[in-house]
This record gives structure tokens, sequence and C-alpha cells, in this order.
DNA sequence: GGGGTGTCTGTGACCGTTCACAGAGAGACC
DNA sequence: GGTCTCTCTGTGAACGGTCACAGACACCCC
């Protein structure tokens, strides 16, 4: 039984006070860094903290206030993906970063069912949060509307949907799409297909319209395999259908990098060298375009940096200092060559 | 600028008294389940509640309670790792399952430095937390006799030091390791080396001692490459170097399943065949062991329940009904042949 | 000297719960 | 009918902060 005793009472503002021969209010002025406190007061403030060991109580300065200090980070995807998915782990750890630089908890909350929906609704509405950064919302998210509702300060990371005033940050999906595609062209290929995935979903559809941007005329429909998910197996059985589709196809642009592994497993078990037989191409840059055998030509994607923004920019909605650009934040991609295409 | 606004100011259990005609005191009651209540108060509070809208503040709470309801899950490796092991992972979701069930709020907490550590330690000093899982806690770790210093209720995933008589869960990794050796043995391979790692851990150094002990008199410690983690790249670069010190090798026991990705692929790069020239097995039977070419035969870890039977074990010392038996949670582990040996 | 302005400090009320205590009523038993 | 127990309810005082307000003091200017 190791119930751990009376735990010692911690010290409160009023023993600082009384320690340092001060007020309470003049404590909690020191304490929250305002003016028009005198040097002297000061000081001895700041001593007496270190000499009763104060740590302030969360929970008391919360209902003070009527914040909570905690920021939702919510994911609309499986349990799976959210830790198969480098990239989603990359904006997490890039918003974490700002928040708790800025004395704000992280709370994260996975959407994966229509209970979780209303979990995570309730717990909205429950004041939990201050604020709330949505990655990969779906064009008709409920979610969507019901921040909006509650006018809860939140950012997306990823395109909304067009009738949405919500704040977000993002890429240029379908302009990258678009020069990876051009990339893949450039090396001579001929019948190039496409591995999609999350059409739901503005990162889904805009590569997919850069892909056939890219192609203009040459575009073929048939060539190109839709997918649920940016995972793994997508890859791998898309591969197997677009090669029965198409014999010939020596060109492959696959929606993600975790596709594009799954893509060139498949072709190795099908006997087709890459990049002599057919070039492939993926989109993230995550760690998988470095697992890959050869190592994978992909779009690089500042994961980190985008959650890193969406945060920054949920920060700043809540200091009330947000610019009035909804797409302030549309960060750079770039194509990285190196050995699959 | 989207500065919503006053919001509207949410309801209180006052609210709730009033319009059940009840006093404060019976409303909290039915909120905590507490008997004693007629359950025409019951009824009338339940319905209350539905109409005002009512959700509990928990700043509030925590403060009269002196408990913040929250666990803190802490992790003691690097960033990326946190990332790219779908272990921890899957012992998080686990742990994140069995903690949200009895309401309680999870915060993750990544140690990666020592102003991390540092970190880490306020935070659990601060009462923020009123219990902790500990994962992959390194034997010398400072952090568990910060927490029995503290008197917080801790659950260990793998095994503590010697010394330590804070609760922990795990799985036999001698044993298992011996196990899957002895297998892979039984395939009739005559040269076997091992790719291992972490041993400054409880599973890295058990694994090794399984290893050793199936082997027996055949044991060579030269055939035993060294890393400082479970990651990919170690068992690529350890097995290059495997095979310079012992061409001949035909057996490979990886210490977890994303060392024998590596091993795979730098055996393929090598040009010797999996299973033909060499057997490999991994460790884990992760998201990874699936992923390979060829699948991998590894020992199947229950990461998952990990996580559930060690926060179940914080809550149990939480209520006070913790068992005194240390070592209760030893869960089963079983080899899952395949086809890599 | 009177009035204004700017700096600094203490006090009481409040945030929304829980908890201990007191007390009311009903029934059982002698 | 008195006492005892059991069930149920209301009340006031915490919990540990923040915030608005009032007031003290110093200084400057007319």
């Amino acid at each position: 039984m190791s119930t751990a005793g009376p735990r010692p009472r911690r010290a409160t503002i009023r023993d600082v006070a009384l320690e340092a021969g001060v007020s309470r209010g003049t404590v909690s002025r020191v304490l929250n860094g305002e003016p028009y406190v005198s040097a002297q007061a000061r000081e001895a403030i700041e001593k007496a903290v270190a000499r009763v060991g104060y740590v302030p109580n969360s929970a008391a300065r919360n209902l003070a206030t009527r914040r909570s200090q905690a920021i939702g980070f919510i994911v609309h995807e499986p349990h799976e993906l959210f830790l198969e998915d480098p990239n989603i782990g990359a904006i997490l750890l890039g918003a974490n970063r700002v928040l708790s630089g800025s004395d704000h908890q992280m709370v994260s909350l996975v959407i994966d069912s229509e209970r979780d929906s209303r979990r995570v609704a309730r717990y909205l509405s429950g004041g939990f949060v201050d604020g709330a950064v949505v990655v990969s919302a779906r064009q008709d998210d409920t979610l969507l509307t019901t921040i909006s509702r509650l006018g809860i300060p939140a950012t997306l990371v990823g395109r909304p949907p067009a009738t949405s005033r919500v704040p977000w940050v993002g890429i240029d999906n379908k302009g990258a799409a678009r020069a990876i595609t051009e990339h893949l062209i450039s090396t001579g290929r001929r019948r190039v297909g496409m591995i999609a995935a999350a059409l739901d979903r503005d990162s889904g559809s805009d590569r997919l319209a850069g892909f056939r941007e890219a192609l203009g005329p040459a575009f073929d429909r048939r060539l190109v395999v839709e997918n649920q998910l940016y995972e793994y197996t997508a890859g791998r059985t898309g591969m197997i259908e677009l090669l029965e589709r198409e014999p010939e196809v020596d060109g492959v642009f696959a929606a993600s990098d975790a596709i594009a592994a799954g893509v060139l497993d498949a072709l190795r078990a099908a006997g087709r060298r890459v990049p002599e037989d057919v070039g492939v191409v993926g989109f993230d840059d995550s760690s998988w375009a470095l697992r890959c055998q050869p190592l994978l030509t992909t779009v690089h994607q500042p994961a980190r940096l985008l959650g890193e923004a969406a945060a920054a920019s949920v920060l700043a909605q809540l200091r009330g200092t947000a610019t009035d650009d909804p797409a302030g934040g549309l960060l750079e991609t770039h194509v990285v060559v190196r050995e699959s295409a």
C-alpha cells in the first residue's frame, strides 16, 4: 500500500506575501509581471518565492481568470494513422513547441468515430480549452461549425471549405503536385499514373488537381487509383491495381510518402526496377522518404513549421493581435530530387 | 479581428440548483454519484442539468478537491523516436484509453534534454498531475528518485532498477528473446548474430541476456553489434558492421522491429536473400513487422495492453486499492512466425 | 495652498466547486 | 412518549488565485 501519506501543504501566494512582508495583491502583480511595483517589493517577493518554494496553482488561477491555459490539438483521423503518419506527428511537435513556450498546455484530441466527435464537442463547449488547432478536417466537418458557433479561437492546418471564415495555415498543394509531376515527366516518362487519396480533403483533391494540370491533355482518368487514406497499404494495393489497368505505366505520383513506400514494394514484387523501369515520386518528405529503397524523390513539406504557425496563429487570436488575412500562412514547399525519379 | 466577443456565461451548479428547486449541496451530491439523495431530487436535478446545459467547471473542482485529474505520461526518449517508435505510440494510446475512461486527462511529457528533465520535475512538484506513467526510464534515472521523494503515485512501463520500489508492468524480455533466438536456431542457422540496442535499459540488456542464454556455448561476443537506440538506421549500419565482422553470418536477431527493417535493407543491398541466405527475427510485432519484405518473424509484445495496465495501476494507487505486488503486471508474449525466418 | 497626475499598495469580493456540519423528518424499539 | 438510528437536505467556509477599487504618497504646476 503506497497511498503516499498526506502530501505536504504547498505554499500559496499568502505564504509568500507574509514572508516578503507585503500583501497578496502585490505578490500577484509581481507574478504576472505587471508594472507599478517598486523594485524593493519586487526583490523581496522574488526572494520569498524562492525561500518558500512557491509554485502557482493553475486550478485557482484558471478559476479566477476563467481561462484554461490549454489549447486543443484536434486530429480527425483514425488512431492508427495518428501513429503511422509522421506528418501529423511533426505538426504536433511544432505546435507543442510554440504552446509550451507561451505557458499553454496542449491537449490532444483524436476523433475516430461519431462518439468521439460528440465527446470533443462537449470538451470544447465545456471551456476546457481556450483555443484549438485543427488538423485534417474534412470538407463537410461538423466540427468547424461547432467551433465557429462557440466562438472559440481556432486555426486549421489545411485549407478549409470556401464558405468558412476560420483562419488557416497550409501549403500550395496544387502547385506542389504540379511541380513534382512536371519533374516526373521531365525524366522522360510517357504513361504516368497517380495513387490518390483523401479526396474528401483539400490536400487530397488539390494534389489530384495539380497532377491533372501538369499532364494537360495527356491526363487519363483511368490511371488514377483512389483511396481513403494516406497509408502504406493503400500504396501497395493501389499500385497492383494500377499495373492491372495499365501494364505499360512508367511513372507514378503517390499522394504521400507512405503511399510511395507501398508503391515501391509492389513494384519490386512485380519485378519492376525503380527508377529504370518506373519513376516514382511522393509527397511530404517525411521519414518514410529516407527509409525507402531507392531513396524517394518527393515534395518537401515543412510540417513542423506548419504546426508552429498554426499554434502561433491561435495565440495571436487569443491576444487579439491576429491579422485579418486568413491565408497569411501559406508556407513554401520544394521538390527534393533523390533516387526514385 | 475575430476576438470572439464576450463568451456567454456558462451555467453553474447554482443555476442547476435554482432550476431544480434544491440546494447546491444536493446538486453536488448527484453530480458525484453519492448516496443519500432522494429519487425525486435526483430526477429533478438531472432534468435541470440538461435544460440549462450544465457542464462542470474542472478548474473549480480541482481547486476544491486539490486534485488535478491529470496523469502525466512521461517518455524519456528523443522527440524524433517518440514519433518513429510505434511501440511508444501504442502504449500511449492504451494508457489514454483507460485514463479518459475514468475522467482523467493525460498529459504527455517528453524528456529529451537536461533542461526538459528539470521542467518535468517542476511540473510534477507543482501538483499539475495526480500520478504518472513512466515509459523507458533509464537505469540511473534521476526522475525515479524525484518521483518517490514527492510521493506521487507512479507506475513504470519496464522493469526498474532493483533498488526501486516503484510498481511496474512489463514483459519477460529475457524469456522472449531466448524463445525467438531458439526459433531462429531451429531453422538451421549456425552463425547467429545480434543487433542490440539500449543496453542502458532493462529491455535492451534483458534481450541480450536472453539471446546469450539461447546460444549457450555457441555465443560469440564478436557477433553482437551494440547501438544506442531502437531505430531503423541503427539496424542498417549495424548489419553492415556485422557483415564485415563475420561474412558467414546466417542468422540475425534484431532487438526491435525497426532495427530488423534496417537489417533487411542492408542485407538486400549486400545481395543476400532473406530467409534463404540469412534468417532475420525482430522484437515488438509493431507496424514495422508488416511493412517489411519479407514479412517479419518477431515477438509479439502487447504494447497497447501495457499502456492500459500501467494506467490502471496508477489509478489503483490513487484509489488506494493497489495490491502490494509490484510486478503484478507481467504480460504474455509469443513468437509470431512469418516469412523472414 | 489647491488641484491634478502618476506611482505604488492593501482590501474585499468573486471565480465554481467540495466538504463538514447541523438539523429535519421518519421509522423502529423499548 | 422518549430515544436512537437512518435518510436526506441546506449552509457556510474553504480552496488559491485575480481584479477593481480606494487610498496613500510624492511630485509638479499654476
